[in-house]
RNA sequence: GCUUAUGUGGCGCAGUUGGUAGCGCAACUCAUUCGUAAUGAGUAGGUCGCCGGUUCGAGUCCGGCCAUGAGCUCCA
């Protein structure tokens, strides 16, 4: 991004504009002050400048990175109000962050009072209208300038900062604070803000070390974005699968059951199912694939093999104590091994690979207590996982394969403009978490990143996100709070088929170690229902819907026609169901719409008399009426192409 | 696992300083037979998450456990 700054400079920004990198720019003279910019080749709303203090000129309220700063600056009241009323409290680190800010405190927990409190004393330091302002000491001197004040977790972070270093601080009335800056100018600049939450965090994010408090808040230069935003926040917790999930009686979770272990209730289970099928039968009769069903538990022997009983003990239900029993199983948190042993059941030709297996495979994990969440965190749960044994020199063309197979899956669904894709690689400094060497992993990581270029995906590349056999290509999705899961994962492993003994007899009459993919189309069923409950609020695209039609008689009277129109619907696949209650018709609309029906079907004497049907749909409202063959018709070729309407009509 | 909050009929909630549980919706019954977002009346339903303690007496106070939310850590 070019932008020309008014004294003339023409500069090339990398997208997306970094304030940072403008204020970087006028510290060393190469920019001034401004008020207006030039952004490729006219004048935008680019009015977040800095001067030479590093302090921020705004005009606007547009630019992410200026929200971030404004933020930031807020953070530092923050800190400033809970030394004034806790002189006691130590501060850590205050950083914006995507919706707003946080500051980490070594203090006992906040209350929502202590929080009221707090906002209280910021608001008295806003409208003192204290400068913010910059000064540096060396290094030696800092750390001395921040001990003093009993500033513990300032001094740690100075003294990983190299000998050299310049330290900057930021100083507003009495309070001072390490700081690389950017800030606002005054602490007047702070229009709207709200201290949102408080909670638990480890200073480092280390959960060996000091247990801090963290107090989140966001801030706005608007009164109304504020208002908005804390909106927002109630609006998208109508949305959270976990919430609308249990309303709508798809899942719900039971005590003595037990953590992460959450009942699908009918219509998610019809839902589930639903998704199942499809994916079975397009990865069968589309994508080549056979389909196994293998035990949900093994003999700890299996994982030893694997790998997994080193390194992945502690995450898997042990049945059985290896002091005392002779056999001790575990069930199985991965379907890896199992199908290994379904190849190597035969002896394979360089003919028969690509080999392709695929399962609707149901896997456990026990994950730690306080991380299990909804759909998306359980102890049990069902992917539609596969393996494919492949040739060295198919494993391109496979990969290929297996990501069209995801991107199909999640463009039917609705999905494909919702997820990032992360190349997931391993971490150098922890090699020993690993198995195989550099050249491996290097060479296989190259593989992935060439699919996703190929196809010309954005993508991150992550350390340490590697599974212990191989780099993954992983599909991330992001929850309405703005958490990332992984929704899809395709791995590659060229160390696997060694441990296992598998071959393949090739052309010159030699054994020969495949390749293993590892891979997802779908992933998790859970998972992706928590998704596409979140995505559609719960109205769901009719060919996944539990029910997706109703039949509403107008009174008792018709009830004989509902039940044959609702037949008809049956013997055409359509899951239809029917309100015959003595009801007034306005009540069983209001039902259905609650319960999110696509399709209200209103039978009377008009329409018994004519064998049609009265249509409402949930897309369009009154779509008049039909004849029930008309629309057959037209809902059997809704799900079969499974349709996504748009939505018309407001709620 | 860690910090913190919460747990009252199916759901959403009320329950004052400890004195034998209430409301709305839903459910059920009866009446109504109705034309596109709530017909009316009545009935029933709870050992207040579980276990223990303090007390003459615990939904209320204390302890332990279980579950749920938020966040941290973790997610092979």
């Amino acid at each position: 991004m070019k932008i020309t700054l008014k004294d003339g400079v023409v500069k090339e920004y990398a997208a997306p504009l970094s304030v940072l990198d403008v204020a970087k720019d006028i510290s060393e003279g190469l920019a001034r002050a401004t008020l207006g910019a030039e952004v490729d080749g006219k004048m935008a709303d680019f009015r977040t400048l800095l001067d030479r203090d590093c302090h921020l000129h705004i005009v606007t309220a547009d630019s992410p990175a200026a929200l971030g700063v404004l933020r930031h600056s807020c953070s530092h009241v923050l800190a400033q109000a809970v030394k004034r009323i806790y002189p006691e409290a130590k501060l850590a680190i205050g950083p914006s962050i995507e919706n707003g800010f946080y500051y980490d405190i070594d203090h006992a927990p906040f209350s929502r009072e202590d929080l009221d409190a707090l906002e209280e004393e910021m608001k008295k330091i806003i409208k003192e209208n204290l400068k913010i302002e910059k000064f540096e000491l060396e290094r030696a001197e800092a750390i001395r300038f921040v001990e003093e004040k009993g500033e513990i977790y300032k001094a740690e972070l100075i003294r990983d900062l190299p000998e050299d270093a310049v330290i900057s601080f930021y100083r507003q009335g009495e309070f001072v604070d390490l700081c690389a800056g950017p800030h606002l100018p005054s602490t007047k600049g702070i229009k709207a803000f709200k201290l949102i939450s408080s909670s638990m965090a480890y200073w480092r994010g280390d959960s060996d070390r000091a247990q801090l408090q963290r107090i989140y808040g966001t801030a706005f230069f608007k009164k109304e974005d504020l208002e908005a935003y804390l909106e927002h926040l109630e609006d998208i917790k109508k949305r959270d699968h976990n919430k609308l999930g249990r309303e709508m009686e798809l899942f719900a979770t039971v005590d003595v059951i037990g953590q992460g272990l959450p009942l699908l209730l009918p219509k998610g289970t019809k839902m589930v199912m639903k998704l199942q099928r499809w994916i079975e039968d397009i990865e069968d009769r589309e994508w080549g694939y056979v389909r196994t069903k293998t035990p949900l538990m093994a003999k700890s022997d299996l994982y030893k093999i694997s790998g997994h009983w080193d390194h992945y003990k502690d995450g898997m239900f042990v049945l059985g104590d290896e002091e005392k029993d002779k056999e001790v199983f575990a069930l199985r948190p991965m379907t890896c091994p199992f199908q290994y042993y379904v190849y190597k059941n035969t002896q394979k030709s360089y003919r028969d690979l690509p080999f392709r297996m695929g399962e609707t495979s149901t896997l456990f994990r026990n994950e730690e207590s306080g991380e299990m969440h909804g759909l998306t965190r359980v102890r049990q749960f069902t992917i539609s996982e596969g393996h494919l044994v492949i040739r060295p020199d198919q494993a391109e063309e496979e990969l290929q394969g297996c990501l069209n197979l995801a991107i199909h899956v999640l463009d039917t669904l609705g999905l494909k403009d919702d997820v990032s894709f992360r190349l997931s690689k391993w971490d150098p400094e922890n090699r020993e978490k690993y198995l195989g060497d550099e050249a491996y992993w290097e060479s296989a990581q190259g593989a992935l990143r060439k699919i996703l270029q190929d196809k010309a995906l954005p993508f991150k590349e992550a350390d340490g996100e590697a599974a212990f056999y191989g780099p993954k290509i992983d599909i991330q999705a992001k929850n309405v709070y703005g958490k990332e899961d992984t929704m899809i994962t395709i791995q590659l492993d060229c160390a696997i088929a060694d441990m296992f003994d598998m071959y393949y007899i090739d052309k010159d009459g030699e054994k020969k170690r495949p390749y293993i993919i590892h891979r997802t189309s779908l992933g998790c069923y859970e998972r992706t229902l928590a998704w596409l409950i979140e995505k559609y609020a719960g109205k769901f695209p009719t060919w996944l819907c539990a029910e997706q039609v109703r039949v509403l008689p107008i009174s008792d009277k018709y009830a004989e026609y509902a039940k044959e129109v609702r037949d008809i619907l049956l013997a055409n696949g359509v899951d239809a169901g029917m309100d015959e209650r003595s009801e007034k018709i306005g009540f069983k609309i209001r039902e259905a719409r609650l319960d999110r029906v696509p399709y209200m079907l209103v039978v009377g004497e008009k329409e018994e008399a004519e064998r049609t049907v009265s249509v409402r749909s949930r897309f369009a409202g009154d779509e008049g009426s039909k004849s029930i063959e008309a629309f057959v018709e037209q809902i059997c070729r809704e799900i079969r192409t499974k349709e996504i309407r748009k939505e018309e009509v407001q709620a």
